[in-house]
DNA sequence: TTGTTTACATACAATCTGTATGTTTTTCAC
DNA sequence: GTGAAAAACATACAGATTGTATGTAAACAA
């Protein structure tokens, strides 16, 4: 059975992205040796550098992976709703049940920053997730003006908290229920 | 020149320390090498790991030190005021300032939960830095009840980002006004 | 069909970590 | 003060890891 060379290109990179990020969630990047991640794989190193740079750059592939993922989930609950406010709220809600998949708060809130470093990280972040929060924000606090940037990254600091504690086992109502109260807090502030 | 036993454990423990932090300052805790550190401190790798268990826990004892060095300061300058929301905008701004201290961040809020997991991490601040901010927050809003753990929590994070932004560059004064928006709308809003 | 590029496979050099085993100072009991 | 014991290193080593260099086989293009 012949392959492509492009099916065989895109084969090779899922099956090392999926044994890599099956392994760096359950003993983080550092832990994870690439002949551990080649096996799981089933191709060799050669494969792996061929198609990657080298080790972070599979971990990069993985978390940009997750990062959409996390998108698509918020933007395909908050859709439905036309007020700012149920945006949002959905919005956080969609985020809560995204980032409950297996070791994604790990990968992209703990080990992310750490391995590409606090710049790349975040400028994921800010065209992913951050990016829905920001336009909920512009439309809720229409007086934000030059704080939005601000608010936003903090918000989305909050956000991320919220989902590593409730990972480690923190009850979730009352978290979503400090982000409801954070939010309207704003709002009602705001709006002198 | 003979030295004390504890004199000689005392300033190699240091020097490691010192040597440690400046390196994982410069290039990260997976990119600093303990050939590299020892150079730096002036001694040989079995006094690294005749004082410490593997290189982790120099980190950690780097971090323990940074840690309380923040705390320390923050309550030295929220000390003098009485009213709660007086000691949470100058506890806040000292905060600001002692992670200005070069790399604090970086050790602090993005290599320390990777590192150390974000569970000792996270148990790290909060006997430090976090347990000022909850009792100004226990202070400050008395009918938050058992809200106030996760909002302890949420603003912790909001805390660190802003940090981090400032550290990236980003305009400190908008980070401080947001921070402050945030903590009003919050008193605001839980006195109803 | 044949030369070239792509997609691997294998072997290798350079490091790095933690440990095991020496050696030299202090310390402490007498 | 002295000798034993423990602490504080120093050195050597085993195992493992990363990235690279080089070799091979399969697809593609002319």
């Amino acid at each position: 059975m012949s392959r492509s060379n492009r099916e065989r290109t895109e084969q090779t990179r899922q099956a090392l992205i999926d044994a890599g990020r099956r392994l760096f969630v359950e003993k983080g990047y550092a832990e994870t040796a690439t002949p551990e991640i080649v096996a799981a794989a089933r191709v060799t190193r050669g494969a792996l550098y061929h198609h990657f740079e080298d080790k972070r750059a599979l971990f990069r592939a993985v978390i940009e992976c997750e990062a959409r993922a996390v998108t698509e989930a918020i933007e395909a609950r908050s859709a439905p709703y036309a007020a700012p406010r149920a945006m949002l709220i959905a919005g956080s809600s969609a985020y809560f049940d995204a980032m409950m998949a297996q070791g994604r708060t790990r990968l992209l809130l703990i080990e992310a920053p750490a391995v590409l470093g606090p710049l790349a990280s975040a400028a994921i972040d800010a065209e992913n997730a951050e990016a829905t929060l920001r336009a909920g924000l512009a439309a809720m606090l229409p007086e934000a003006g030059a704080m939005l940037a601000p608010l936003t990254s903090l918000l989305s600091a909050a956000f991320d908290r919220a989902a590593i504690a409730i990972e480690a086992g923190a009850e979730r109502r009352h978290y979503e229920q400090a982000i409801a109260v954070l939010l309207d807090g704003l709002a009602d502030h705001l709006r002198r």
